[in-house]
RNA sequence: GCCGCGGUAGCUCAGCUUGGUAGAGCGCCGCCCUGGUAAGGCGGAGGUCCCGGGUUCAAAUCCCGGCCGCGGCUCCA
């Protein structure tokens, strides 16, 4: 590729090519100002690297010249190839097998360092054409789970010129998810002995002072002067919940005190950075902070490890799909070697204890303390971050927090933050994507439409939502003059797991005509069983269609003539 | 913030190269059909062509600026 590059347009320089998960880049520095590519260019490159004979041709590895070479290149390796140098990071090795297909997805720039601009050409690569054919498969599926298209079809939630980038406005639909996702994270909490509070969402701008985040974070946070005062939008909930520890004295008996908030949070990220509902400006944690002894943390993060592996269970993220990383001591570093070791050490115990594997990523936790990270992977295979737990020395020291301890002694408490969707928004972004906008049932905003077949059995169909509406489901009806497939079709489009069809046969027996996901389907099903299956779907949060496969098994064991397409 | 691309009906998009009557499909509304399982038929309404400025007799179309979005880069406590 540097090599066709180069040949190609000899005032760009071949600068480096790394490989990563989504591809390739490959960087060139414009020897003149306003040498670039454009897609036309593009689509001749690709053509010329799949007909390029570089099989055969030597690749010979010279050590690289120092000099007159930009900073960022010194730990990159340098190739000759026909004549023309080359470079590779470390990590991906040199081969002159023939690439049976390419295709550059992206022409950008790429600055690495604030005055040097780069070329970058970012593409896929594989042996053969049917090889980069799936692969354009795979992203047309990504492309139609993304999150956004779903939101908008399903009417979840929209953005406006008006209100301003990364502000999500949440339409009714949208509201029932954020909420069966909050209900959710609170049983937890009220399992783990969170207490929940409220918190304003603007503060004098002392109190971030007092945190640090003024000075560490100020460009990222939203400031505004009234009456000669500065305020600030708060950027993260733990100064409002160190306020409530200090708000009286503390014993070692009152200790551990746990408080937990849904709290919003405004981030001014840069523009470019924003997407969809994965990043925002301001969004909700689910957020949670402990205020411990040091001999209690050990305890405290096993309890939280295990509602964490509970919930991304709940989803289906388990096993082999979900990761944890131990994030230890960095060089910078606040506090003493000792408080960290121990820390680090209650996580390691906590995690061994549980059985569960994890990584130590070693120097890579934040300043003010070691942390766990969850990952897991999502019916794409894709993997997110985002459960955390830190543990924090910097906080407690700032707002110097203090208890009594049994001696009459003052100790400092340990304060751990803990997250376990992280921003309700993202998460939510997260599980559209990985179930394509079929939610399960205790998810989806409608759970079960009533479908008419004919008009006169509206008075029926009308008697069938209330029986499930007085049950507490979420159910609507669909029953204007169009035809019974249209619909269905409706339905399926909006992703309403449940369908109940109605048409002169149920309403002379009673009964009803039960439709899920995967055109599964069965007859003459006796209305109160069917609410007292799906209500015990819906509590167990189940992610499969429990109450369907009850009664195709059901109707399998009896001799009525039912049917399943 | 940087590079590139884009913004036309509620939605998806065509028209823009070459300036001169604003288009399609879906959705919506009405009528017909009273339906048995993933788009029944016919008709109708619906537009500040993102905003502002410029060029021109004339701008959705060409030029400049802004806003918003998209794909990357950088960033993500």
């Amino acid at each position: 590729m540097q090599y066709c590059v180069s040949k190609m347009n000899e005032q760009l320089k071949p600068l480096g090519c790394s490989i990563d998960d989504r591809g390739f880049h490959c960087d060139f520095q414009p020897l003149k100002p306003g040498v670039w590519l454009d897609e036309k260019k593009a689509s001749e490159i690709e053509k010329k690297v799949v007909e390029v004979e570089i099989e055969g041709v030597t690749i010979e590895k010279v050590p690289s010249e120092s000099e007159g070479l930009p900073k960022l290149l010194e730990r990159t390796a340098m190739y000759i190839v026909n004549g023309v140098k080359a470079f590779l990071e470390p990590s991906v090795r040199p081969s002159n097998k023939k690439v049976g297909a390419l295709k550059i997805l992206n022409i950008s720039a790429h600055n690495p360092e604030p005055e040097v601009r780069l070329l970058r050409l970012s593409g896929v690569a594989f042996g053969s054409q049917e090889e980069l054919e799936s692969y354009f498969a795979w992203l047309r599926e990504a492309a139609e789970r993304d999150h956004r298209v779903i939101g908008q079809k399903l009417d979840l939630f929209s953005f406006h010129e008006e209100v301003g980038p990364g502000l999500v406005i949440y339409h009714p639909k949208g509201q029932v998810i954020r909420e069966e996702l909050i209900r959710m994270i609170r049983e937890v909490n009220e399992r783990l002995g969170y207490r929940e509070v409220y918190t304003p969402h603007v503060y004098r701008s002392v109190l971030w002072k007092i945190s640090g985040h003024y000075y560490l974070y100020r460009d990222k946070m939203v400031l505004a002067n009234v009456e000669d005062e500065e305020y600030g939008l708060k950027p993260m909930n733990c100064p409002g919940h160190i306020l409530i520890y200090k708000s009286r004295p503390r014993s070692y008996r009152d200790l551990p005190l746990k408080l937990s908030e849904f709290g919003t949070v405004y981030r001014w990220e840069k523009r470019g950075e924003l997407y969809g509902l994965l990043r925002v400006r301001g969004f909700t944690q689910d957020d949670g902070h402990a205020f411990l002894r040091e001999d209690q943390v050990k305890d405290e993060i096993k309890a939280i490890l295990k509602e964490v592996m509970y919930v991304l269970g709940l989803f289906g993220f388990r096993g082999e799909g979900v990761k944890v990383y131990l994030s230890t001591r960095p060089e910078k570093y606040i506090g003493t070697e000792e408080m960290w070791d121990k820390a680090t050490r209650a996580l390691e115990e906590a995690l061994k204890e549980l059985g569960i594997p994890y990584e130590v990523r070693e120097g890579e936790g934040a300043f003010y303390g070691p942390k766990i990270d969850v990952h897991f992977r999502d019916s794409l295979g894709r993997w997110w971050q985002c459960s955390t737990i830190q543990v924090d020395f910097a906080l407690p020291e700032r707002f110097a927090l203090e208890y009594t301890d049994r001696d009459g002694s003052k100790k400092r408490p340990v304060m751990i933050h803990r997250a376990i969707l992280g921003s309700v928004e993202r998460f939510m972004a997260i599980i559209l994507e990985n179930f394509g906008g079929r939610l399960p049932t205790w998810l989806s905003p409608v759970q079960v439409r009533v479908i008419t077949m004919v008009s006169k059995v509206r008075d029926y169909a009308a008697r069938i939502v209330n029986l499930l509406k007085s049950e507490g489901i979420r159910v609507d009806i669909d029953d204007g003059d169009e035809t019974v497939s249209r619909k269905i079709k409706r339905a399926y489009d909006e992703a309403v797991p449940y369908m109940i069809i109605v048409g002169m046969r149920e309403a002379m027996q009673g009964t009803i005509t039960v439709r899920g996901r995967r055109n599964l389907q069965v007859k003459d099903v006796n209305p109160e069983l069917f609410v007292r299956l799906l209500k015990d779907e819906i509590a167990k949060r189940s992610i499969k269609q429990e109450a369907l496969e009850k009664l195709v098994e059901l109707q399998q064991h009896s001799s009525k003539g039912n049917q399943s397409f």
